[in-house]
This record gives C-alpha cells, sequence and structure tokens, in this order.
DNA sequence: ATGAGTGCAAAGTATTTGCACGTAC
DNA sequence: GTACGTGCAAATACTTTGCACTCAT
C-alpha cells in the first residue's frame, strides 16, 4: 500500500527539482518527521515537537514554509479546520477518504465512501466545475462522548 | 420559503430569555444588518460593512460574540473555511446544501444533493456518531476561470 | 561564487478578553 | 439597583515576512 519515507523523499527530490527549487536538508528532514509523528497533526504542535528533538531541527518558518510545498506535491492535505487551527494528515499511499471528528474529545475517525466521491464528480460536472480537492467534515460526538452526556 | 426578518428576531428572543440571556438592541440589530448584507460573509467584511452604517452600529466584538450566538440558534453556519478566513453564511428558511468554492475567482456555488445527506447519516450509523453539523467543500476551477486558463 | 533557503525576530491577520461604562431587567 | 452586555484597546494565537547568514548548485 504505503511508499516508504525514502521513497518518497525521492519523489520530493524529483519535485523541486522539476521547480528549480533545492533539495535540502531541511526539507527532507520535515518529510522523515511528520512520517515519524502522528497521522493527523496541527502545524503548532509539529512545530513544538520538532523543538525537542534533537537532531533533525527544522524552524517554525521553514516548518510553515515547507508544508505548503507538501501539500502541493501531494504528501499532506489539510483535512480539518477546528477553532481555527488547521489539522493536516500525511496521505502518501493512502486512498482518499473523509472524517468524523468528534466535538467533544478531539478524536478523528476515518472513512472512505466511494458513493460520495462519485456524486461530487456528478455534481461538478452539471455545473461546469473542475474539483482539485474537497473536504467532507462531519462533525457530532462520537460513541462514547455520547454514551457518557 | 423563508421566514421574516422579524419572525427570526422574535424566535431569536425567544432563544435568549430561555437561555437567561438579555434581548439587546446589538443582538436584534445584527440580524436586520446580517439579514440586509450577502448571504455569504466573512466577520471582518461584515464588521467594516457594519462601521460604515449610520444607523445600528455594532462594534467588531459584538459581532463576533453575537455571531457565535446566532451559530448556537441556527441562523447562521460556517459554511467555508479558506486562507484562514471563515465564510458564514444566512441560512434560515433555507434546505440544506453543500458548496463549489472557485480558487481563482472566490465565487460560491450552492448545490443541495440528498443522496449524499442520506450516505453521511449512513455512515455516522455505522460508527455510532451522533452528528450535529457538517460541511462539504469542494474546491477547485468555476467555469469562466477554466475557461480562460 | 551566487542566489535560493533558513532561522530569527518583527509584523500581519483574525479572534478573544479585561475592564469601565451603559442598559435590560 | 444590579448584573449582564457593550465598546474600546490590549492581548492572544496563528501565520507570514524582512533580513542577514548559510548552503546547494
Amino acid at each position: 500500500m504505503g511508499i516508504s519515507t525514502e521513497e518518497l523523499k525521492r519523489e520530493f527530490t524529483k519535485f523541486l527539482k522539476k521547480k528549480n527549487m533545492r533539495v535540502t536538508k531541511s526539507r527532507l528532514n520535515l518529510i522523515d518527521l511528520i512520517a515519524d509523528y502522528n497521522k493527523h497533526f496541527e502545524i503548532e504542535e509539529l512545530v513544538n515537537w520538532i523543538s525537542t528533538k534533537s537532531d533533525k531541527k527544522v524552524s517554525r518558518s521553514t516548518v510553515y514554509r515547507t508544508l505548503k510545498l507538501l501539500e502541493e506535491f501531494g504528501a499532506i492535505k489539510e483535512v480539518i479546520k477546528k477553532n481555527n487551527k488547521t489539522i493536516y494528515e500525511f496521505v502518501v499511499g493512502r486512498s482518499h477518504h473523509d472524517h468524523l471528528v468528534c466535538t467533544e474529545c478531539g478524536k478523528i475517525i476515518e472513512f472512505v465512501n466511494e458513493d460520495i466521491e462519485s456524486l461530487q464528480n456528478e455534481i461538478c460536472k452539471r455545473y461546469n466545475f473542475k474539483p482539485t480537492h474537497h473536504r467532507l467534515e462531519i462533525f457530532g460526538l462520537c460513541s462514547e462522548c455520547n454514551r457518557s452526556r
């Protein structure tokens, strides 16, 4: 299923070269760091975690700048917007899915539904709209939080 | 279809009383202001627009505070998150719909699709998840912007 | 060697909050 | 009269940017 981090770095290197951008340590390190981190992450959380690591430090500005590149490259995706925070997800080698977000405990549940995907495509065709990406967030209470109410 | 602004204010008054909150001029004025404004709005945009009006002024802080109440009440909804900005929509009396968002010109196209809604409900049942609201944003190029590429 | 990338601190945005004053009840 | 709500300005949170230095090419 998923490709290895090393393969991913090689692909990202190609991507950077194609754009005439430099293949720097920070850029490649960030891939390792994100791969080591949780699947879903908030930027500040990631920045703080990185600052505790002794090797592979990447500064806040470079994290912000490189995340944009990684999003364009397709390795990560903005999946949830909650309380003015962005939650990204490492998406490489994973098929598209959407999210249930518990507003009580913050739990994120992923789900795949091909029917929703194809309905979206139909709608885009109807409006002659050329989709680049989408985000479906269903907010509510997960089973545990609902039970303890 | 839609209910009148006056009816809405009466309902909001009930809502406030039920919460033991005061029915103030600012709170009711904001309803008039939002009803007069575009269906979709960004907060800062609304605040600036309000500041140009001679009657019915509402301060930035009160706008922010009251929008939360109106969202809880169900008159408005956060429908789009783009570039760290929140786009709200006046939803009273309108049936649920989702959005196509042009990343080039900012145009917002609304669409209704019952099938997507019911698929979402199925998914929630499967995960024993109790949904409160959801947001489906499809980003891409509208027909005009796509043509001029 | 040279210009793109980095890290830092400062500046920008969007949003929240503390507090003195006003107002609904 | 007594909180609660408002408006202001200050604070906070997230993100971007200017600039001097570093490093990939």
